[in-house]
DNA sequence: CCAAAAGTGTTGGCTGTACACCCATGT
DNA sequence: ACATGGGTGTACAGCCAACACTTTTGG
């Protein structure tokens, strides 16, 4: 009944098992034009030449897949300075075993440059028109979705999608993105102030050729954990 | 700027970067003497001979990490039937760079028969008094508790720590053991019932040298997922 | 003066919490 | 009779959802 089995803690001793290819996924979300958007990459190889996917690729010797992620998201669209959440760890998303480790986060589209990758070519797609995505990317896609719509109650994930400084209505619109429904305007301002994440900052939003808005800042301008 | 690098669904076509040491770990909870327990096993290898751990181990050859997770679960304890739940990708937990993909889940522990392991000793500590353990196991365990203590406000866990009819007494119990302070009985049989979560089943509770209970069972008995 | 977005309160329903006593059974 | 656990209701507070009009500005 039991077989000889090694124990993770013996891989520093004594390895004779095969290892494993270990690959990162990045899911890089945000809100533009008031649509939930993510960041795809282009491939250049087969399998699924010329068919978006989502930023990612193999560890190398030695690197964390958290230090993995970072680095290839930067190589494949030149996005740096996310906090990256690990997500869930997929196995066999190409039907042979591999296993990819999924990250995400959200960023402030106005604050994010794209390079210019000819390789790569990064380019932001509305979550709800993707095109055809290589392996199972949807699923990874969808679960990064969940996630976020699950914090976004319990927490201050929108964060990361505003400015420094933003206005009420912004950050509604945000929410209203993300959950893709109208949100009542005088119980979304009366949530977010009795829920005392963010604070006046005591300026003016001038750029509307409307009435000016008093503009905001998060009180903690940092990632609240699960 | 942009390296040379290999994405996640090139390993079809060329795998040329080596491959990793990937284990699984598993944290099997349960409640019993009105206590959160966790299931451990004793290394009898070094590092850490003697120590206890988690279950756990490397995968196999094409074995993804859900396999993985049961096969060593059954090894080294003799525990089947649970339903597992990934609960993090660990990396470096021995300081070397290895990748340990966690899983978890709640039995009953009056259903749940250790097998005799002579190499392993599986047997069931108090979360609260804890050996020794091997590598950083306590940050798995941690990370477990957070989570299921997460997920009993708004699914019924709690099932699978349960016999298939239990009283309302018991069930209560077993949220304060898990939550660690008591509970109001009337509050909590209301919350209990007005999830719908559970029903009657007509049938008495006999076995107390005291009255009689009415004997209820989960109206799912399978996982809410999150 | 018109279009566009900013800003502002009240009510009713639901939910969670605090709190104490009687009942049925076995010994 | 007593010890043990089973079972029940009410009142208050906080939270959420529904709902419409006035103000300020730029064009």
């Amino acid at each position: 009944m039991t077989t000889r089995s090694d124990t993770v803690q013996e891989r520093a001793s004594a390895s004779r098992l095969p290892d494993r290819q270990v690959a990162v996924l990045v899911v890089i979300l945000t809100v533009n034009e008031g649509r939930l958007q993510v960041l795809l990459v282009r491939r250049s190889a087969e399998p699924f030449k010329d068919a978006w996917s989502l930023p990612g690729g193999l560890l190398n010797p030695g690197e964390s897949p958290d230090d993995a992620a970072v680095r290839k998201l930067e190589d494949e669209t030149g996005v740096t300075d996310v906090f990256l959440e690990q997500l869930y760890t997929f196995s066999d998303l190409d039907g042979l075993g591999s296993i990819a480790v999924a990250y995400f986060a959200l960023v402030d589209v106005r604050a994010t440059n794209l390079a210019t990758r000819t390789e790569w070519l990064p380019a932001w797609f509305p979550i709800a028109d993707l095109p055809p995505l290589a392996f199972e990317n949807e699923r990874v896609i969808d679960y990064a979705l969940r996630r976020l719509r699950a914090k976004l109650d319990y927490s201050n994930v929108a964060y990361s999608l505003l400015p420094a400084e933003f206005t009420l209505s912004q950050l509604q619109s945000t929410y209203e993105a993300i959950l893709s429904r109208r949100l009542d305007k005088r119980n979304f301002r009366k949530r977010i102030v009795s829920l005392d994440i963010v604070e006046a900052t005591g300026r003016q939003a001038s750029e509307g050729r409307h009435r000016p808005a008093q503009l905001y800042r998060f009180r903690e301008r940092k990632p609240v954990m699960f």
